[in-house]
DNA sequence: CTGCGATCTTAA
DNA sequence: TCGTTAAGATCGCAGC
């Protein structure tokens, strides 16, 4: 250990990181490169150098000494890049956690700091190493000072300075003076470069000896320079000598570094996203498997369920054969209840012949045993993404797990909102537990692998640092959910959802492959046909799926006139085709053939494949930490985006068929995004029009063409709803214009008229955008939260996108809330009218239940009552019922 | 061969 | 340089 004082040059070293490193973001989007250059020149010298004395010194904002005597100091300086600025703090807080002594004064710069405190330590008597590149800290250096810069690693001390400039240190400063400085703005003697100063300082000693002695020098430019500014070059001098006197410890205590504060530190890591850095603590906190017990025997099993007897949370993973639920039948269980012990119950596990391993418990015995927990009302289980470990018992041991369900997963996407990645190892990681991967425990996932092959000490392993990860996760989730106002939206909207979702995704929808296959005949046929008519008409075969080639074909053999361009050539999607109708044959064969191939690849030939042969049903999975906005998506197959626009799209619809003896019931939100507008801006016009039940659209139409309702035509009205639309979207008169194939003049006059009739929506835009601006972040009504980082850049495109989405994501996030809190009201509900409905899917403002037709009428009548009272807003919620024999409309 | 970004289309 | 949120098919390039 080294008993010198290192004394770093924070700013500097601050700029330079942010330029040495690439950029680099967290996963909210807010820039973290400068903060990782830091962190590593820190680390370097730590390393390194192993000081016992380690202080940082930072500039403050402000003006400086300097400036009172030369307003112009550093003046040709840009102000600091925005994305640097707003690393600064976490910079700070990070050299507070190392717990490295830190210093900066106002109106003083971290160079004299510096110079301060070298001083006096100095005279104590104790060598001193100046962490700097910075050329102007060079003017320190003598028999106890060095200089040294770990980015180059070059230590400047008295001789490597008399080799590089060629005057002794303590001559520096007077050639800095005669040099001047441009990056500070710093005059000097025009004319006077590194070479001049040299020499004249090593001719006259000192700036005093070179102008005493001005008189005798031969006439020359250079002689009338230094004359016209010697005013110049001592006030230069002024401006670069260091001041010693700033206030810093006089002990050498104050420059010692102490213990850091690992859990700050790590918490720090985890918000910038340095998972390199939260991995290198990971070897050395490797958490102990002692506590991991393997439950082999009937005895072993009535241990673990003493243990669950006191317990007060369950924590659970279920290892399987397969990630598709439909196929994963039970290879075992993991439980914790703290983080003492873990159990892991083999049920599955088999030999490469297929034979079951010794040593497992019958899984009849095993979930037996557990079953009064896992069915206990008042024993919370939690999981990462437990939905499947619900769907898991539910569908392969008919079991349904009951009492609240939490999930780390969910907890980590309303606590964290915007966070990249939600995988258990990547979250636990930042608390510094490493787990072992998946494949490293089941093999190479290219081959027929699967966890029953397994070895049971190995999965044991494996499946107990699930559970504690999961616990893990909690413990720190559990409190931030409270922090960031969250608790109420987990515990009331997102958990008891959790069953909800995993039933409709059990229950799925009956698909006719026979109207499919009859579909992809019709389909292919005419594909095929509208395929050699686009060769003959080009003059040979391309691939008219690839947007390049398509592209060579109509503005480069054809020589049609392309429209916009995109990042890689010709842009080829639908408005362009539409516009080129006109003048070609091809394009309008192109856009039918583009509409039957999306159908045929993406719907028909997907959910043939997805049909479950067993049940006749597609079960999608319904996610619940997907978007940014509070809305569920669904996958495998998107039951969201099943085509409805379109005659070929609605022939899909009739595919979905109810059950045996069962009918359709599709219950909507009319508008719901305009009333929840409504409720949030207090327009007077748009509360109106939605508390008489008037038709929203029309109303908009007559009022911004200013005619009676019963003059308007179906365009005025097409006009009115593509503004309305465009609202909710925090649209641009371009937008519109685009929209509407209309000037932007006049869209942009359509706009101003309609923020006329509805000031209040105008406001409500203004004062959403002002309070993302304040917070970073926006809400809905049930206090989801969204992290809007962009919001304050000076990028318009990327600020103005922050905006949209400000305005955006309370609209649609309320809607989201809405329709979440109403299923879980409508299933109990259903429920206790002993109503069979089932849910089976929910289209972000639309339910679809299936039951027998017997019950149609009271199921509509619960079923619009409860998704109209879901929320109450200042206008009612209006929801439209549909029966039907399929999905289709109409 | 795999992974990934870009383009395009589907829905609310 | 232009209206939000998603999923997903396909192409075509980069890297193994």
């Amino acid at each position: 250990m080294s008993d010198e004082v290192y004394l770093v040059d924070g700013s500097a070293y601050i700029y330079r990181a942010y330029h040495a490193v690439a950029p680099l973001t967290n996963s909210e989007g807010m820039p973290t490169h400068a903060v990782f250059g830091f962190l590593n020149i820190l680390r370097k010298l730590i390393k390194e150098k192993n000081p016992h004395y380690l202080a940082v010194a930072f500039d403050m904002r402000g003006p400086v000494f300097r400036h009172e005597i030369y307003p112009e100091y550093k003046a040709n300086r840009p102000p600091m890049p925005e994305d640097l600025a707003v690393q600064i703090p976490y910079i700070k807080e990070l050299v507070r956690a190392m717990n490295i002594p830190c210093f900066e004064v106002q109106g003083i710069e971290a160079d004299d700091i510096i110079a301060s405190a070298a001083k006096v330590l100095v005279e104590q008597g104790k060598k001193v190493v100046v962490v700097s590149g910075d050329k102007d800290l060079l003017q320190l250096v003598d028999g106890q000072v060095v200089m040294w810069d770990p980015m180059k690693n070059k230590v400047m001390d008295g001789s490597a300075i008399e080799e590089k400039y060629h005057v002794r240190p303590e001559q520096l400063l007077d050639c800095y003076a005669l040099m001047g400085d441009s990056s500070d703005n710093v005059p000097g003697v025009p004319g006077v470069g590194p070479k001049t100063a040299e020499k004249l300082i090593n001719q006259h000693g000192t700036l005093e000896g070179l102008y005493e002695s001005l008189g005798s020098m031969k006439k020359s430019k250079l002689k009338e320079r230094l004359e016209e500014n010697r005013a110049m070059a001592f006030l230069s001098r002024d401006l670069i000598r260091l001041k010693y006197d700033v206030e810093v410890p006089a002990l050498l205590s104050g420059y010692q570094q102490q213990e850091p504060k690992e859990e700050q530190l790590q918490d720090l890591y985890s918000r910038l996203g340095f998972n390199s850095m939260l991995k290198e603590k990971n070897e050395s906190v490797s958490v102990s498997t002692k506590g991991f017990q393997l439950v082999q025997t009937t005895d072993d099993l009535q241990r673990v369920v003493g243990h669950l007897h006191n317990s007060s949370l369950l924590v659970i993973d279920t290892e399987t054969t397969s990630l598709d639920v439909a196929r994963a039948s039970l290879v075992g269980i993991s439980l914790c209840t703290d983080l003492d012990a873990a159990w892991y119950i083999p049920i599955g596990h088999c030999l490469e012949n297929g034979e079951l391993q010794e040593g497992q418990l019958e899984q009849s015995v095993v979930l037996g045993a557990l079953k009064p927990f896992l069915e206990s009302g008042s024993l919370p289980k939690l999981g990462h993404n437990i939905k499947y470990d619900y769907s898991v018992l539910r569908n392969s041991c008919d079991l349904a797990m009951q009492g609240p369900l939490y999930d780390s997963m969910i907890a980590a996407y309303l606590a964290e909102p915007g966070r990249r990645s939600l995988k258990l190892d990547e979250l636990c990681l930042e608390c510094g537990y490493g787990l072992t991967a998946f494949d490293q425990v089941v093999g190479d996932p290219k081959q027929e692998n699967c966890f029953a092959y397994v070895d049971l000490k190995e999965a044991c392993n494996y499946s107990c640092e699930d559970v504690f990860g999961s616990l893990l996760l909690w413990r720190k989730y559990e409190p931030l959910l409270k922090e960031v106002k969250q608790y109420e939206l987990f515990h009331d909207v997102e958990t008891p959802l959790i069953p909800i979702l995993a039933e409709m995704e059990l229950a799925g929808i009956t698909v006719s492959g026979k109207v499919l296959d009859q579909l992809q005949d019709e389909f292919q046929q005419e594909i095929d046909a509208l395929q050699e008519e686009i060769y003959a008409l080009a003059g040979y075969s391309f691939n008219i799926q690839s947007p390049k080639q398509l592209g060579v074909l109509l503005f480069e053999e054809l020589e049609l006139p392309h429209g916009r361009k995109t990042k890689t050539g010709y842009s080829t999607d639908m408005k362009v085709l539409e516009k080129l109708a006109p003048k070609h044959e091809i394009p309008a064969k192109i856009t039918r053939y583009r509409v039957l191939a999306k159908l045929q690849s993406t719907y028909v030939k997907k959910l043939k494949k997805l049909i479950n042969p067993q049940t006749g049903r597609v079960h999608t999975s319904f996610n619940q930490t997907v978007t940014a906005t509070g809305r569920l998506s669904s996958s495998n197959p998107n039951m969201q985006n099943i085509p409805i626009r379109t005659e070929e799209g609605n022939r899909i619809r009739k595919a979905f068929v109810p059950g045996k003896d069962r009918i359709f019931l599709s219950a909507d939100y009319s508008q719901i995004d305009l009333r929840v507008l409504a409720h949030y801006s207090q327009d007077e016009a748009l509360l109106y029009a939605f508390r008489h039940g008037e038709d929203i659209h029309a109303r908009t139409a007559a009022e911004l063409f200013g005619v009676s309702p019963l003059l308007l035509t179906s365009e005025m009205r097409r006009v009115a709803k593509s503004i309305n639309f465009g609202i909710v979207y925090g649209m641009s008169s371009f937008g519109l214009s685009n929209q509407l194939n209309i000037s932007r003049k006049e869209a942009s006059r359509f706009i101003d008229r309609y923020f006329q009739l509805y000031s209040g929506v105008k406001k409500f835009m203004e004062a959403i955008v002002e309070q993302a601006r304040e917070n970073g972040y926006v809400t809905t009504l049930l206090k989801r939260r969204r992290m809007l980082p962009e919001i304050n850049v000076k990028n318009k495109t990327r600020r103005e996108f922050a905006e949209r989405t400000a305005i955006n994501t309370p609209i649609q996030g309320t809607a989201a809330d809405i329709i979440k809190l109403a299923m879980i009201k409508v299933v109990p509900a259903l429920k206790q009218k002993k109503l069979s409905a089932r849910l089976l899917l929910q289209i972000h403002d639309e339910l679809v239940f299936e039951l027998p037709e017997n019950e149609l009428d009271r199921t509509r009548e619960v079923v619009k009552a409860v998704m109209e009272e879901a929320m109450h807003l200042d206008v009612p919620l209006v929801v439209n019922c549909e029966a039907g024999e399929s999905l289709a409309k109409g």
